[in-house]
DNA sequence: TTAAAACTGTTCAAAAATGAACAGTTCTTT
DNA sequence: AAAGAACTGTTCATTTTTGAACAGTTTTAA
């Protein structure tokens, strides 16, 4: 059937595309990471909480689909480094509540405005999309990461 | 001035909507790496070059913008699994030219096909889109990608 | 033609990320 | 309430990824 085939070959475009900017959005989270001594799963661990300000230890892990070691040493390093508190959910000793500090909100505000970072680059390379341009697109991704989220989450799969 | 603010608002809102998708893409990505036994490297490798069938390890190291280093490893590693061929140039001792073996070939078509790769997922999840859709998001997403291609790989960035 | 500089890929030690085992806690079932 | 199962996070050994130094090649320019 080649309206089958075609569909198969829009997807393999379609996922090619989206690595094609990923690939490139990865080389700039690096380098932002780096250039801030923090590791890639501590920036995204700072870029998920921050509009939360604070977040269970556990939400992040789902969140971020970090494996729950690396979850743990990341985290670790950013609380040593004063960027995030940490202390025990009350009346549950397991769980621990994470928190931006002060200087951590200072920090990420910081990246946020450094030339080269990730941020103002991106910034550049959206700033001549139209307003409908950026809303179909948020609302697709939207659509796709749903889809995808929904995905795998149910059966055998946990981060380990 | 209230507009700028609205811009940066929306591209913060872009990057964290790009972040979403590709957080779930590398999960998927992960585990059809895991599975037919090949790092996340080497996977990108096979992706990056089974449209062309052969490429020269150079051109590879910029598409994917892998370190030298881990590129060296991983298409090793690929060579001796026999999905590559590598070979020198000829009249040219330094470069390398890396083409899929049938066997290469036929593994890739396998990957495919398996039911919970990261190519039938995705599938599903364009599934719906319509034709519009699917266009206008290429088009969006090559523009954003050749702007950051256009960064950095300028100066003094290259793949070390 | 040479010497110096730039290029391409490999090697290897160091750093980063991860799975598996674990310790302590909470929830369930009896 | 006691035993067992499930949950949450940490530790540590292993695996993966990477930067830096290198070896060999080609290009540049003296």
């Amino acid at each position: 059937m080649g309206s089958e085939n075609q569909k198969l070959m829009r997807s393999t475009q379609l996922l090619r595309s989206f690595w094609n900017v990923q690939k490139n959005l990865m080389r700039f989270v690096q380098k932002t990471a780096v250039e801030n001594d923090l590791s890639v799963p501590q920036y995204s661990i700072l870029m998920t909480i921050a509009p939360h300000k604070e977040m269970l230890q556990k939400s992040l892990g789902e969140k971020t689909f970090l494996p729950k070691s690396t979850l743990s040493q990341a985290v670790d390093g950013l609380v040593q480094a004063g960027w995030l508190n940490r202390q025990q959910v009350e009346g549950n000793r397991r769980e621990m509540q994470l928190s931006l500090s002060e200087k951590g909100e200072a920090f990420i505000k910081t990246i946020h405005l450094q030339e080269g970072s990730i941020h103002q680059v991106f910034r550049s390379a959206v700033e001549s999309l139209t307003e409908k341009q950026c809303d179909e697109l948020l609302e697709t991704h939207q659509r796709i990461a749903a889809y995808l989220e929904a995905q795998g989450a149910g059966q055998g799969e946990g981060t380990k």
